[in-house]
DNA sequence: CAGTGAACAGAAAGGGCTTTCATTCTCTAA
DNA sequence: TTAGAGAATGAAAGCCCTTTCTGTTCACTG
């Protein structure tokens, strides 16, 4: 392995001058440093990024929080989604990803003891469980972070606007003339399930329409199974919903699944709509309408707000709600006129 | 930030006796063990792993080298499917992940630059063009590397029997009654594309099928839309063939909603086979037939091949060819029986 | 011609950890 | 009692790089 030792050696200069060549020091002659530069090449030398970061205390990487209970792990479509997009920002700004885990080198830790072993700069964080003990104990550190899909007063957050999104799919279903609508939600314990059925209720408020407790039920996990067993239990209600909001693009089509296997049509007798807008929403039939969150720019912005942070600037910290939008398919139609 | 040093000022010790007591060396008594690590217990010591990377030459670190030309990133369902079941065997023998960029600091470089420089101990790689420079760069070099989906005597390699996957797709058909079966092909610039495409002509030979040029089709980067698009060619021939073997699941969705678009139904007038099993293969209606590639199995294995390698042992060159199975689901029936 | 400042270069001290080798201490056996 | 064997501990060097501070040279200025 090439030093700087050795590059020193080779061309004459000392190696302080050497680091210097490479890091753009103004005291390094033109002349200099194109021959460093030019032996450097020569001989393979390659910088060693964990020596660097030893002086430096600066690893140029960011880590990835990523945990679920559900076990599909980055497979999540909207974790991908936004790491994806996160990931060209970091890139572009010279720094790497790395997944976090919990226990470092086979010993059981916690997130915040492997950031600080692997000294990364910045952690941008996905979590199902924000009561997660270890979660919190990140929080406290003083480590730059930003959290998505969550809104906390001690950390940047990034997240689109649940309760919007959900008034706005119900609003969508008010203008095709839909009075009973029912709402299968993600459940009380993560956080966009509960800002979700938040906007549930408001727009049920807001546009005055029946509101039922037995309207509204909970699919566990956002698994199209819970989707179904969901629908099923609605489908029994004497007062039948005209149509369903479904807290995730899963349930939702759990939830159609339910209504054809009872022999009613979908969006005939009851319109579903999903949120999230994962890739398969558009291929399944009938096509899902659904809310999109913007993925690309939830990861972006994330990544904007976390490097504004590392690099120390004294903003404050940002709570950014991003909007939704209503993508409009064949899985809702106005409610069939029964006999009244 | 705590050193060993500070622990050793706080116990009496030297440096030296509690760097080993951490290391488990057999040669610090095991009062003077406990005693060390209570009090890095309490003085909130973590280790560096920087540091400890400078003077072992291991960093504990895999890097994942994953580069495909259609922008889909990390989202890729098959490659998130692979590096999670990669991931949790790494996790469990004490390795993170990290993604390897062809950039370090903003500087063009290449992945082989970016390993050395990051001290990877390990690479799995996961690319749509195996001609790349770069990684010809890397595969000649030293690093201990896995590669999926791919066949090379440089390195470990791991995938599934693609070839053997396409046959037995094709058996399936024939096995149905099909005879004239066409084939939508991933194009020859990947190589599970060339594979599959090999199996398929070695079916028609195997099942003396009808064999015509025009019933390979080729669909450009696996999108659902190139499928759309070369279904549309296929039903234009004067002898439509009774069955399509797409190389991958979207190709396959493509050409079955170019059926529909024309007025034919899947799998009533033609059958529809995809190759991935995607998750929402299941979901589409009709429900996809098609072949599964065991992708956690795929992970798994290749994280161990990858891992005695970096562990030393010596057993020569992988290569894994994984086996493949058949989902039988609603795209594909028997032919039709038409006027003969 | 002394004095000044710019330009260029290098010495040396860290940064936190591991590992080799030497040293000290404590027993046991003769 | 003492040589010798372990057991326990520590000194010091090294891993590769950055950064501060010092030193030298040289071209000018007044």
């Amino acid at each position: 392995m090439t030093t700087i030792y050795d590059i020193a050696k080779k061309t004459g200069y000392s190696p302080t001058t050497v680091s210097k060549a490479f890091n753009n020091y103004s005291d390094v002659r033109e002349k200099t440093r194109l021959d460093i530069l030019r032996t450097a090449q020569e001989m393979g030398y390659v910088p060693n990024a964990h020596a660097r970061t030893l002086t430096t205390k600066k690893s140029w990487t960011i880590g990835i929080l990523f945990v679920e209970s559900t076990g599909v792990g980055i497979r999540h479509p909207f974790f991908s989604a936004v790491i994806e997009s996160f990931k060209q920002v970091a890139v572009a700004k010279g720094y790497d990803l790395m997944f976090i885990s919990k226990d470092v080198g086979g010993k059981q830790s916690g997130y915040l003891e492997n950031c600080r072993t692997r000294g990364v700069d910045g952690v941008v964080v996905f979590l199902s469980d924000y009561t997660d003990p270890y979660f919190q104990e990140l929080l406290n550190s003083d480590i730059p972070t930003v959290i998505m899909d969550f809104e906390t007063t001690q950390s940047h957050t990034v997240c689109s606007d649940n309760s919007a999104g959900a008034l706005q799919a119900m609003e969508y279903l008010v203008s095709l003339g839909h009075r009973r609508i029912a709402h299968i939600s993600g459940g009380m314990n993560t956080f966009p399930g509960r800002r979700r059925q938040l906007g549930y209720e408001k727009a049920l408020d807001q546009w005055d329409l029946e509101r039922q407790e037995s309207y509204i039920v909970t699919g566990e996990f956002y698994t199209l199974e819970s989707g179904y067993e969901a629908m099923k239990q609605l489908l029994e209600l004497p007062e039948r919903p005209t149509a369903v909001f479904a807290s995730g693009d899963l349930l939702a089509l759990g939830a159609i699944m339910a209504v054809k296997d009872s022999g009613l049509t979908v969006p005939g007798d009851i319109s579903v709509m999903g949120y999230d807008d994962v890739d398969l929403a558009r291929y399944v039939s009938p096509a899902l309408t659904t809310v999109r969150q913007d993925t690309a720019l939830l990861g972006s912005r994330a990544a904007e707000v976390l490097f504004d942070t590392i690099n120390g600037s004294e903003k404050g910290l940002e709570a950014l709600v991003l909007p939704t939008q209503v993508i409009v398919r064949d899985s809702c139609a106005p409610p069939a006129v029964t006999g009244r």
